[in-house]
DNA sequence: TTGGTGACTAATC
DNA sequence: GGATTAGCCACCA
């Protein structure tokens, strides 16, 4: 393993947010070096291995709203994480804590 | 190789 | 503020 592969790259840029802080996909992206390609973010995490300690719950859509229909498990899964970092989610919405990425 | 697809985004109505 | 449309681009069968 000398090259991370791209969703390698991607999980180290989630790991890297700060606790309190979520990011949007397109956020990410950027900071992965994939440019536009925010589909990709989702795609990655959703290959996430067992045991990972990749904070998906804070990568949020680029209008602040989860990127899953309310009500459903990974929905409340998130929400629930992010309460528990201090972050508010109102009615499927994050309070924005964006922070400034350092390369 | 081609075509289908998506945890997106921005613009528009 | 919410819903719809179109654009985008890498991955997978």
């Amino acid at each position: 393993m000398s090259e991370p592969t791209k969703d390698q790259k991607i999980w180290q840029v989630v790991a890297a947010i700060p606790p309190g802080c979520v990011v949007s996909y397109g956020q990410v992206a950027a900071m992965a070096g994939l440019g536009r390609q925010a589909r990709y973010i989702g795609r990655a995490l959703g290959k996430l291995p067992a045991g990972h300690d990749i904070p998906w719950f804070r990568v949020i859509r680029s209008n602040g709203q989860i990127a899953f229909p309310q009500g459903s498990d990974a929905y409340e899964t998130q929400v629930g994480r992010l309460k528990s970092e201090g972050v508010e989610v109102t009615n499927g919405r994050v309070q924005m804590r964006q922070f400034q990425w350092q390369p």
